[in-house]
DNA sequence: GCCTATAGATGTATATTGTATCTATCCGGT
DNA sequence: ACCGGATAGATACAATATACATCTATAGGC
């Protein structure tokens, strides 16, 4: 744990990262970089350049994406990717373990919303 | 990254087993044993003993919790936590980051149940 | 005495992250 | 021609976090 520093992100790597780019991915190819910001616009705010080039070469590795390099018409070159077949097997499964998640944390929230008032001062 | 092996997890530990221990504990007083059997009822199954503990004792020393040993009229002595103020503040703001998290995780899975159908095969 | 359930804690190898840094291309301005 | 900024991708490395196994100890049943 620990806990030290900036606790407050909302990034969430691992388990967001990875469902979120496969799903952007399954919405049309891509590149890192649009993909950058795509994630961020959807509200992964921790999301930063070294992570997200990481996930999709790991990702890549997995065969759950495919790339290649295109020329750009401005700027450098992009590695264009797109979903494997296995990959959107894999959005798929993705996509269940966040319908569970988000179950849990609905539950938790009603929990939280239900949590009886710190001092009910009696007022008289 | 590597997704190496095991990744059919549900774990999410550093994100939801914080705000999940010190929702149970602002239920009322209790121990890590038994935090350990709330929390997996919950639906988080990845959780276990070791990280458990170890969450607990960082949150004692963030003082977000306090404890005290407490004999057990049937098995060794239990350690009692209880939520301090200062947890309670930090329950609020976890809670609240749950809230944006849960938002984005809507947004992702109605994108998801929007995505156009793989191959729609014309039947004539 | 021995086994199991309860209870808490720690050690450690590995995995994951955050951060900084590096390369390179194209474009506009001067 | 040269510079700086935006675009694009990649990597190295230290710091953290996680999973897993292991260890101690107590009470109760047999």
């Amino acid at each position: 744990m620990s806990m030290t520093s900036t606790d407050s992100n909302g990034a969430l790597p691992r388990h967001y990262l990875k469902p979120c780019l496969l799903l952007l991915l399954a919405e049309g190819p891509s590149h890192g970089y649009e993909l950058l910001e795509q994630v961020r616009r959807m509200g992964i705010k921790g999301a930063e350049p070294g992570g997200l080039y990481r996930y999709l070469r790991a990702m890549e590795k997995e065969e759950m994406v495919s790339s290649w390099w295109e020329p750009s018409q401005a700027g450098p070159a992009r590695r264009t990717y797109v979903l494997t077949e296995y990959g959107r097997n894999g959005l798929n499964e993705s996509v269940q373990s966040l319908r569970d998640v988000r179950e849990i944390l609905v539950t938790l929230l009603d929990r939280f919303d239900t949590l009886p008032t710190k001092v009910a001062v009696s007022r008289p």
